[in-house]
Order: structure tokens, then sequence, then C-alpha cells
DNA sequence: CCAAAAGTGTTAGGAGTACACCCATGG
DNA sequence: CCATGGGTGTACTCCTAACACTTTTGG
């Protein structure tokens, strides 16, 4: 039996939330695109595996990553019988620069607006990716790693919306994050072109469970 | 790459819970107690295996089953690679009568309180099904799949706190359930000694994600 | 001086928590 | 008649949601 880790990869950029995905190069469903992914190696662990495949797409090492689900419908790859245990990962913007990995020339960020069709099960794959990710907003500090190490009050409201997919209200969504107390307000002012909005950074030593 | 299903199967009874452990009969482990679980078939997917395993181990079907995740650590084995994908499932006590499945001469029920050693990573996995139910109890109707159909306040109540090990009030917790308004109080009442407690049934749709 | 984003408080409703007594029955 | 579990309401706190104006800057 064959397993293989797919990684939903996503990032916040342009005010919209935005996921990786390769357009395939062999069949089955070549041309259309998929949630990057591959086959694991005998003496790796799951997570490793989903680390390698990450950092072969993007480049990119030390980013959230967790386990999603494990789907393993007979009939969900026309080759024959293969397992995929789904991951998700969060990048930040500012990380993607370095967007070239090996595989990266058919690798490309779709807004999940305006998604492709989507190869194998992806489509399902995708819609859990999110829900999940919306979730974990809620009632953890996830958010936090899609944004730079420093960061405006008004950025991390664009990375809760875009992610929701709904407006929230400045004033509550202020007082929330403040009494979460986990952000540690910088002497630093960024200055966006109209009034200079003050800095912070997140200051809980790990991803909290709240 | 071998794949099995384990799944952690949990009842509550004598207002503790409690799960269903098998006694391994050949090494590695043997002699001691592990989560039940088997390799999957070629033909079936990994949500058939685990129901198959849980028919074969406790004779019952049309169980709450929902898979946990997915355990992959190379050195998790002696035998080798083999991934584990692990569920959990919910069977309410009055449905355990039956518990003849093939495999059964060695199952046997463990109070969550006092748990034998466990083969492999079980304990890790066992805890890891733990913190899923006592999160799904919180913002799910999960609970109820641990009931009989007809069932009393107090009953529910035994296995909210059996589940997340801590007393509750009796007044908060009659409010809180009322008012989810998926209750249908019947015109029956149960004699138990005392006062006669009202009987109640389960009325929504399916279990609810709140 | 004007456009644009930053920043800030109050109020009302709902949910959770703490808490104590009477009731119906079987023995 | 008494032991046992069934059944009920109120007050306080905290969180959420709705809502509008002033400030600072660059052009």
């Amino acid at each position: 039996m064959r397993v293989t880790v797919d990684i939903v990869i996503f990032t916040v950029r342009d005010e919209a939330l935005q996921v990786l995905l390769v357009k395939r190069g062999v069949p089955p469903f070549q041309g259309q695109y998929a949630i990057p992914g591959g086959f694991t190696h005998e003496e790796e662990s799951l997570e490793d595996a989903a680390l390698r495949e990450l950092y072969e797409e993007t480049g990119v090492r030390d980013v959230f990553l967790e386990q999603l689900y494990t789907f393993g419908d007979p009939r969900r790859d026309p080759r024959g019988r293969i397992i995929t245990v789904a991951y998700y990962a969060l990048i930040a913007s500012d990380k993607l620069s370095v967007t070239a990995g090996a595989d990266a020339a058919e690798a490309k960020w779709f807004s999940l607006e305006k998604l492709p069709a989507l190869a194998f099960d992806h489509c399902r794959v995708l819609a859990y990716a999110l829900e999940r990710l919306q979730n974990k907003l809620e009632y953890t500090t996830v958010g936090f790693q899609l944004l730079q190490e420093k960061f405006t009050l008004s950025e991390l409201q664009v990375v809760y919306e875009a992610i929701l997919g709904k407006r929230m209200d400045k004033r509550n969504f202020r007082r929330k994050i403040r009494q979460l107390g986990i952000l540690k307000p910088l002497r630093e002012w960024r200055r966006t072109g109209r009034k200079p909005a003050q800095l912070f950074r997140f200051a809980a030593r790990r991803i909290a469970d709240l």
C-alpha cells in the first residue's frame, strides 16, 4: 500500500487567503492543478515527509505545520490504492520572496475565491483544510504565523478577515486581541502613507491553545 | 508500507469512562494490552476498515466513529514501518450486552483511571482520543451517543462528568442542555427507587456541531 | 485642506458560574 | 418517617456585538 503526504499551504497576501497549487505534468489529471505532495520515504516520519515536500515546493522551513486528515477511499486515485495523509501549513507572506523550490516551475498561488478545477479529491481536502483553519483561528493563535515578526493591528485584522471571509469591527477586534495579552507593543511605527501605525510582536512562548 | 487502523472504543458504565483493550497474544508486547485494530484490506476504505474491526471486537454496528489522527513514526512498531490511522468510537453501554466478537476472548473494559501499561505508542493514542472527546463534548452533541435512546437528565450529566473528569452543577447543566433545544421530553418516567425521573429523547436530525 | 487609515469607549444582551431548598418515592 | 436522588431560580460576572468620531499624515 502506498502512502503520500499532501500539504495545503496557505498564505495571506493582497488581503486574500491564498493557497499554493502545482500543475500536474503527468497523468492522471495531467495539466490540472493539485495540492503539492508526494510519496513518503521508508525511513522518515509523516511529519518529516510533509516538511520535506514543503521545502521542495517553497524553499521554506520553520513554518507552522499540522496534520489535517487521512484520506483512504480505495478509488480516490485512478492508479490504485493510495492513502494520503493531508497536512496544512501557514507561511508568512514575507518569507515567500524565495518561492523557488525545485519543482516550483509549475507552482502558483491561488486566491480561495478563484480556484481552478482540482485533481483527485483535492477539492475536498482543501475545503477540509479551510474549515480547520477557520476553527483554529478562533481558539488558538495560529493567525500570527501568517504575519511578519513585526506587524500592525490592522495587518493582523486583515489576516483574520481573509481567513474567516467576513469583515470584523475594528474596536471589538482590538479589544479581543489586547486582552489575550500575547502582543508586545513596540516603540516603532510603520509609515504607511497616512497616519503611522504602531508595530507589535507576538510575545507568547508558543502557539497557544487558548 | 503497511497501514493499520486502531480504534479507541469508549463507553460510560458505572459512572466511569471506560475503554476497550485487548491483550496481545503474540509478540511484540505479548501479554500486554493494546488498542484493538488491524491491517486494512486492499479494497476497503479506512472508515470501513475501522467499522469492520469494531464489529469484530464488539459485535456492534451503527455507532459513532470518527478519525482521530495518523501516527507514522518509523520506529513506533518494532516490526518495521507501520502507519496507523487511529479512530475513536462511542458506544452506549446498553448495546454492550452482546460484547462477544470473534477476538473478544481477551478483550476487556478499563476505566480511564486504572489503565494497564499499553503496547506500542498506544498510551499516546489514548491520551489524544480522550483530549479529542473532551473537546468535542463541549461544542457538539456526541455525548448522546453514549446513552440509550431514552435517558434521564441525571444519566446525561453522569456521561459529561465521566468524560470531563469533573463534577458539574446540576442546575447549570440542565439549563445549558435545555437551551440547546435538542431534547424531546417524553411523557414517561423512570422508576429509579426514589422519585421517578423524567425521560428524554435526543431530537436533532444529526449530531450537531453547534 | 482633503483623503485615508489609525486609534479609541460605551452600552445592551447572552452565557457561564455560584449557590440552597423542596418534592416524590421506596423501604 | 427518613434517606435518596429529582427537580427548580436568582444574581453576578464576563464576553460579544453594535455603533461614530477624532487624530495624524502625505499629497
